[in-house]
DNA sequence: CGGTGTCTGTTTTTT
DNA sequence: ACAGACACCG
């Protein structure tokens, strides 16, 4: 136990009942919890298999994970359980399954699906969309189930208020269809836990048993659902830690409650509070520009950080022309600091509200030819490529999944569209069965015209040699069967567009997923399948590329949590965009005190220096704004900052009235790139790709983003790839 | 059935 | 500006 502070000891060595750990930024917390679990293990002999760590982030449990095998023997290590409440829940749930009705193989609808499956209960019912929104009922009915309320309730108490009654009716009918498909949304992994922990005492007994010491990590985050999961687990052994900042929740528009963390005191008698203030990231400067934002908001526990850090350099505002020239200014600081210091690219971290605002910066370095990655983009598993491979892999792995049926059996084309669609959907509800049974009946007794019968065979067949491959296979294996059996790849094959090329590309870089996952697990395909719903690849692929790459890291502020860099740079800090307004409609207190902490979020991110940088105009949805200083500026105190470019005015008027635009460099001076629109690569040259490693571009066609690469790796052999996407570093 | 035009609504998103 | 959803027509 080397290392620590007192507040961080005394909560190390804290052995029973429950603890509340105010961490605030930079305060170590990460550290407390590891030392803590390795304290229970070495100093109290509590077996390892009795402690519970609840992270948000796949990244964050694989983190702790590693920082234990650190400190642990790895045999121990392993003991302990870390997962997030889903990853963690949904263990749970496979382990008592028979509790729920439910058969092992039951699947996980991600978000899309979600949707996809109110879109048809909307249409089961014959709603028009007029009157429900797919989405926001969508939102709707995922509140009502955080919060336990059933649908039946819902109709009761809707009175007048017919649109509630529609809703909770396209509730009940979504709720039908999962049970239906045997799934289960990423809602349901928790509350059917907790339903099945109120309910039944043995599996109750067992599991309070299990884990009778809990830690949870960024308990200001949890929401209603997760709180009742975790007061169940601990209420035998009262062994509970929580370990959050209420000045870090930026996630209540998700659901997340930060009454959870400030009353977790009542909720738990004899609580010990620990409060963690010495900060040992950042300088004094950016501590007390950060606190001082903080004491504008009313609902918080007061808190003092500190630190014995350097007052360091004052921070740097920045007034620039537009989002482009910020861009630019933003290039030339990084690469002016680069030339005088010894610094590398990946020290630099860029931060915006929304991510739109990452394009300009995309465009800007990919000129520069500055390699750059965006951190937690929405990426790999939101493309439909992946989603819709998942979605074979779900219906192998359970062939009374509807909505997997669904979205497969015309993906690619096979002839079966939305008419003989919808015949076999009526057969299937005319006799309560789920789609695939409906499928093999209607060909049984040919109840289909010839021709159609002829498709929809060829289609179960071919579904039904994959669920055989399946049961021979690797999953490396099977994905590649699949890809090439389903059609799904030579789709794209003949097809020279771009989207198509992008196409073939995700298609392979899952298929190396695949393969890294078959290599490293020896899993099966239903562990796999749980694995590409539950995690995503910031879990290990990102945290890879950050260590061993050097790029600039683009991020949402909201992505930024958790992270730190030697120098952050917050764009577009302008009232509408920090605060964000969307539409006219004001910001309630609540919402614009969330605001406030997502950028307290952003500044506390920081090492040694801050920028921050605002436009003169700006253009958004199409149209030129002129931009305002964001009202935050003001509340750091003046002392703090340091005016670069023009003068912002901080004084109640806060319209920018941009005198001396011209003068702004990046807009005057051409950063040290190469100016020609010329190719960014050439044959010849050395590349690294984040998943393929390194490799040799053979030919290179077209300019921009858009432009095509023929690269030869040296591990995977020669692909063509989209530049955009590829996302490409230069090597020599 | 599938391709092509028009209309819409645009935050953040750990799972 | 622009992508994604939907309607319409060949």
């Amino acid at each position: 136990m080397i290392d620590l502070n007192p507040q961080q000891l005394d909560a190390v060595q804290h052995k029973n009942g429950p603890l509340l750990v105010f961490a605030g930024a930079g305060s170590g917390k990460t550290r407390v919890i590891v030392a803590r679990i390795a304290y229970l293990i070495k100093n109290h002999a509590i077996p390892a298999y009795n402690i519970l760590a609840v992270t948000f982030t796949n990244k964050a449990a694989s983190e702790m994970k590693e920082r234990i095998g650190q400190i642990l023997d790895p045999d121990v290590a392993r003991q302990v359980s870390i997962g997030t409440f889903h990853a963690i829940c949904a263990r749970i749930l496979r382990m008592e399954h028979d509790h729920f009705g439910l058969s092992s193989t039951f699947t996980i609808s991600d978000e899309s699906e979600q949707l996809a499956r109110v879109k048809r209960a909307i249409e089961a019912l014959n709603i028009s969309t007029d009157r429900v929104d797919p989405k926001s009922t969508c939102e709707w009915i995922s509140r009502m189930k955080n919060r336990f309320i059933p649908p039946e309730n819902l109709i009761e108490s809707a009175g007048f208020n017919i649109h509630q009654k529609w809703m909770a009716e396209v509730f009940i009918e979504y709720e039908r269809q999962l049970k239906n498909d045997h799934a289960v949304d990423f809602d349901d992994l928790i509350i059917k836990v907790v339903q099945l922990l109120e309910e039944n005492l043995s599996v109750r007994d067992k599991l309070q048993d299990r884990f009778r010491y809990i830690m949870i990590d960024e308990y200001q985050d949890t929401n209603h659902a997760q709180y009742r999961l975790v007061k169940l687990l601990a209420s035998r052994y009262r062994n509970i830690m929580a370990v959050g900042d209420d000045d870090q929740s930026i996630y209540g528009w998700r659901g997340a409650e930060v009454s959870n963390i400030l009353s977790f005191s009542s909720d738990f008698s004899g609580v010990k509070t620990i409060k963690l203030e010495q900060n040992y990231r950042s300088t004094q400067t950016i501590l007390a520009a950060a606190s001082a934002l903080m004491t504008h908001n009313a609902n918080r526990t007061p808190k003092t950080l500190w630190t014995t850090n350097p007052p360091g350099e004052k921070i740097h505002v920045n007034l620039v022309e537009n989002e482009r020239a910020e861009a630019r200014v933003i290039l030339d600081s990084i690469q002016s600091i680069i030339r005088k210091s010894n610094r590398k690219l990946a020290d630099f971290a860029i931060f915006y509200r929304i991510n739109s605002q990452s394009r300009v910066f995309e465009e800007v370095f990919m000129e520069a030819r500055v390699p750059y990655r965006i951190v937690g983009n929405i990426g790999f598993f939101k493309r439909k490529e992946i989603k819709d491979l998942l979605s074979y892999i779900r219906l192998i792995l359970n062939p009374k999944d509807s909505s997997a049926c669904l979205r497969v059996i015309n993906n690619p084309r096979r002839g079966i569209g939305d008419n003989t669609q919808s015949q076999i959907s009526r057969f299937k509800d005319e006799h309560n069965i789920d789609l695939f049974s409906a499928i093999e009946q209607m060909i049984d007794e040919q109840i289909l015209k010839d021709h159609k019968l002829e498709k929809v065979n060829r289609f179960m067949q071919m579904i039904h040699d994959l669920i055989r491959k399946s049961r021979e296979t690797s999953v490396a294996e099977f994905m590649d069967f699949l890809i090439e059996r389903s059609g799904y790849r030579a789709q794209f094959d003949n097809v020279n567009t771009d989207e198509a090329t992008a196409s073939i590309e995700i298609i392979d870089e899952f298929l190396q997923l695949c393969y890294d996952y078959s290599e490293r697990t020896h899993g099966n395909l239903n562990d796999f399948a749980d694995y590409l719903s539950l995690y995503d690849e910031n879990a290990d692929r990102s945290t890879k590329d950050s260590t061993s790459l050097d790029t600039i890291s683009l991020m949402t502020l909201h992505n930024s949590k958790g992270l730190e860099f030697p120098f952050v740079f917050i764009c577009g800090v302008e009232n509408g965009l920090i605060p964000l307004i969307r539409s006219g409609d004001l910001l309630g207190p609540k919402e614009m005190e969330e605001e406030r902490r997502l950028l307290y979020v952003g500044l506390t991110r920081a090492r040694e220096r801050l920028f921050l940088s605002i436009t003169r105009q700006r253009r958004m949805y199409g149209n030129i704004r002129e931009s305002e200083v964001s009202s935050f500026i003001r509340e750091i105190p003046a002392e703090h900052i340091n005016y670069q470019a023009g003068e912002v005015h901080r004084g109640d008027s806060v319209r920018i009235p941009a005198p001396h635009a011209n003068r702004i460099s990046a807009e005057t001076k051409p950063i040290v790139t190469h100016p020609t629109s010329e190719a960014e690569f050439r044959k010849g040259d050395r590349v690294r790709h984040s998943l393929y490693g390194n490799g040799l571009v053979l030919d290179f066609k077209g300019t921009g983003i858009n432009a095509k690469i023929t690269i030869s790796f040296d591990r995977v052999g020669i692909k063509k790839l989209v530049l955009g996407p590829a996302r490409l570093i230069r090597l020599n």
